[in-house]
DNA sequence: CTGAAAGTTCAGTAAGTACTGAACTTACAC
DNA sequence: GTGTAAGTTCAGTACTTACTGAACTTTCAG
């Protein structure tokens, strides 16, 4: 009989709610990506992951189709052997990262409609939408400085 | 009778989810937030909010709370009169953004742990977690800058 | 081919949270 | 001071989403 607070698992469930609060995404998704993390060998079938967290297999099922689509996991065949394997896709979490950053402005079309809505009236009244709108346009031309000076970090660390 | 679909009620509404799904705040927070974004006069009363937005008052009460710690929202007093006004806080969003860009990489704390349990395995293994640690390092250095030049852009606005 | 394991789908339930309404306390205009 | 409106609290309900289990389809080792 497995202890259920062992250190693994504790840093499972951790991970598990820091990615359902960071990502939006259900916490078994999070576990799942947390075992991925730290599990020996780095890849797992749907089954050993299920029987090791202790969720349902349709779970993993609809869990691994989430982490794929969202390329943080990928698969691996392994010759010989009927079920597929599931790792941590490098990369995968920072190209994420850099989509949520660039998604952050998407925000501005709605509060171009704000400023609709305020057409004609006292300008001052706009001046509440317009520094959020600011903030966000800033950010957006942040964002390409930003993924260049990452890139080159990426680089540096492979040489 | 007052229409459910007009400019303004569907704005409050856009908002409200933009902000359930960005700031994890409550829906109603985020429609709160949005009428106060459009509103005329810019300060509002706990009653009227509740009435424009046909939400109970204690509703109002709790979120008025939640976004007053959150230092989204301000209080206004004015005399002679009974109620307290709430509006939008100047730079609060802004100071919120900042906030929430610093707290992303106390997820490193939990990635060391991660580690923690590779320790002595093959190095190969503890690859997959240096890699996601070394995203949040370059998020973290890169924050004091971004804070500089938005400060920067800020007082240009002003002049 | 075929049986058995791998993998998917989906209806139903559990769990968690948002929101309300009613009962209450507080504050101030008179 | 006092009555009334402002504002708070909280138990309960409604709503949403996560997760499971069972029934199903697919795949492949033998």
């Amino acid at each position: 009989m497995e202890k259920k607070s062992d250190p693994e698992n504790t840093f499972i469930e951790k991970f598990g709610l820091y990615f359902e609060s960071y990502t939006l995404y259900p916490r078994i998704a999070g576990r799942i990506f947390g075992y991925l993390l730290i599990c020996n060998p780095p890849h797992k079938s749907a089954k050993q992951i299920a029987v090791q967290l202790r969720i349902a297999k349709s779970s993993v099922s609809s869990m691994m189709r989430l982490l794929m689509q969202s390329r943080l996991v990928e698969q691996v065949s392994i010759p010989g052997e009927r079920p597929r394997y599931y790792r941590i896709r490098e990369g995968g979490w920072g190209e994420m990262f850099l989509r949520r950053l660039q998604g952050l402005s998407a925000v501005r079309e709605l509060l171009s409609e704000g400023l609709e809505l305020l057409k004609g009236k006292d300008p001052m009244l706009r001046e509440r939408i317009e520094e959020l709108d600011g903030l966000y346009e800033f950010f957006e031309n942040e964002i390409p400085s930003i993924s260049r000076r990452w890139e080159i970090r990426k680089k540096k660390v492979i040489e």
